[in-house]
DNA sequence: TTGACATAATACCTTTCGGTTTCATATTAA
DNA sequence: TTAATATGAAACCGAAAGGTATTATGTCAA
């Protein structure tokens, strides 16, 4: 039913939190600085700031009044690899340098 | 409002439609075919395809009173895409021989 | 040509989603 | 110590999602 990577396919399927997420790959926010790149309250923002933890896309730093949001590039990563099933459909040779790679690396 | 990827990345946001695409990965089938992998209805299983064409991630080929329902690859990879903006995050390594590969390829 | 078959379409129901407003809590600065 | 600041939390609302059941439509086979 909850599949690994059904909260964080979840979390990117609202706009607004993939350009939260494009943000915080250039720099960690808190959340007013994330709320002052949207139109809608801090309130709103905060449950998206949630729904991407929940999907354990972002990570969260609390210090002292304000929590600082990071992107985690692990959780994007567990995502991202569920598209593993599908390549070979449109980049077989591509995929195959990957596994030499990887070969390489251990 | 609506960028390229958020009908795809809707699509994605289901359990059962991440299945459905996983079994056309195998085999190209009919609405009768798919239902008769999961426990909910035809309409239901219907409703799933309608969404995942709407995203591009399927296509469908009409033939008599069959429909035969086709992944997409195209339309996966442009989801898929969207995480490129990502990949320096977790393999600048890979990335950077993906750039060899391609201007190879070029 | 009629009946079975595969799908389409619609109405309906319950739950989740995305947002607001309001109020509470904790921390820092003066 | 008090006031401003940063966030947390809860109640509420309309719309969308995910499912059902029912009925309609088009196509194939006998």
């Amino acid at each position: 039913m909850t599949d690994p990577q059904q909260m964080g396919f979840r979390a990117l399927a609202d706009p607004t939190r993939r350009s939260i997420l494009q943000l915080l790959a250039k720099n960690d926010m808190t959340i007013a600085d994330v709320a002052d790149n949207f139109q809608m309250t801090r309130a709103a923002v905060k449950k998206h700031l949630t729904i991407l933890n929940e999907g354990n896309l972002i990570s969260v730093q609390v210090d002292g009044r304000s929590r600082l949001n990071s992107l985690n590039p692990d959780g994007i990563k567990q995502v991202f690899d569920w598209f593993g099933y599908f390549d070979v459909f449109w980049d077989s040779r591509f995929d195959t340098l990957k596994s030499e790679i990887e070969k390489d690396i251990q």
